[in-house]
DNA sequence: TGAACTGGTACGTACATCATTACCAATGGA
DNA sequence: TCCATTGGTAATGATGTACGTACCAGTTCA
């Protein structure tokens, strides 16, 4: 079971409630029950106060509601908002000999939701581009991407510009883009509906999902979320001192 | 100027003891002589308290070193940490707030069977050191690292010295060792026995696996199978421009 | 010598975090 | 109805974080 550090720099509630968000994305369904506030106190080995304190947080954010004398249960809204913002993923595509290619499956505006928000460090509400790709490699599957893109940094973005161009061209040569950094995170997860789908791949295989943070100065203009098979070499750095 | 975050859950003394060892490894040299600590303080708008306990901590890890009435400057035996920007177990636990230690579990000589022996581009038989080491987070174990290296490259290399030293300090003191080259490649895989049984985790969790191949001129002096459970963040790439 | 730097020390205040304890109020099953 | 379980509320104390202020002490240079 996974627990909570008490070493941590991070506030246990804080670190409570990630555990929480992540067993409701991950593991429950909407209005499910929780386990009662005095569970998770003498699971995880806190204090009622602070277990109130991520539930009290995690109401307010929308991802749970209670109920006196019944419990505690997940919101409907946000798992739904957690169902449209799907996995998203950075593409590094290397060459390894094959041929890359890739398509457009979708291509919308959306509002930021809180979630969205925090992790573009942006207005929730504000409007960005949304768009999920599928990556090949020699015409097969191997990468779903879903990237976010501020809509006013990026105006007048489309499917089809997305489809003729590499999107890194279109952001340097069209949109003038000066990346100042860009940060990559990677874990290791149990594979998705979504990924199995479109990778046609079993649940039971594991897959990579990296998470890809793109800067221009002090802003992010560009977050993608991407999920690859596991068993495929999909990533590698080369550093050159 | 990267800049603390006032919202984050993260101590701001932490925040800025991280942007100064950053500083310092990037872009100083030893015993160079730091801003004072009032600089700080109206640079990043913090007190002057705040200031010091970074500062406090920072002299405590070794980082720097202060003079009465002169100033404060970089301490000259940690600065060769990140000479590359290769993955440092060290440095990422400390980004999130952990507190990173790690086990000599194994330490023995082998003869390279076939396998190992294309992965290092040596003769199969060839001799190498092969050392199991066990990394833990505030004492939580979270990575499970097998690494082998040239005997005759690294003559009298022993247990105790991996135990007593940072590898890599061993390998440029006393090794006198100049990378060239380092190449990391992730995957995510099924978790096997061992990892299981050192990290504590069930088999069904997948597990992310890290090779790392450093070369020095085109030997592979170091080749090092790295493997971390997969539900949590243990990598994470900043690339600057 | 004295002014202007540097770091060193001390104290008070505020707030966040977390634990502990006690009790209240709504629910639902025996 | 009784009572165990659920969430709701309150008060107290310990600790960590952060700010502000004041002053001390060593260094440097005009």
């Amino acid at each position: 079971m996974q627990q909570v550090d008490k070493n941590s720099k991070l506030p246990l509630y804080y670190q409570l409630m990630q555990l929480i968000v992540s067993e409701i994305d991950n593991n429950m369904e909407v209005d499910e029950k929780l386990p009662s506030e005095r569970d998770f106190c003498s699971k995880y080995g806190l204090s009622r106060s602070t277990v109130r304190q991520a539930f009290l947080e995690l109401e307010q954010e929308g991802y749970i509601y209670k109920a006196h004398g019944k419990g505690t249960f997940v919101s409907p809204k946000k798992l739904q908002q957690e169902l449209l913002k799907l996995y998203s993923f950075t593409t590094e595509m290397k060459k390894i000999g094959k041929n890359p290619s890739s398509r457009v499956l979708n291509f919308t505006c959306i509002a930021c939701d809180r979630n969205l928000a925090r992790k573009m460090k942006r207005e929730e509400g504000s409007e960005v581009y949304s768009f999920l790709r599928l990556r090949l490699a020699d015409d097969k599957p191997v990468m779903v991407e879903t990237s976010y893109v501020p809509k006013e940094r990026f105006a007048g973005l489309s499917q089809e510009r997305l489809e003729q161009n590499a999107m890194y061209d279109l952001f340097t040569h069209i949109y003038g883009v000066n990346f100042t950094y860009a940060e990559e995170r990677f874990q290791a997860v149990p594979t998705d509906e979504l990924t199995a789908k479109y990778l046609r791949i079993h649940r039971s295989l594991p897959s990579l999902k990296i998470e890809r943070f793109t800067y221009e100065r002090d802003q992010i203009i560009e977050y993608t979320v991407s999920m690859a098979r596991g068993d495929q070499l999909i990533y590698s750095v080369k550093l050159n001192k």
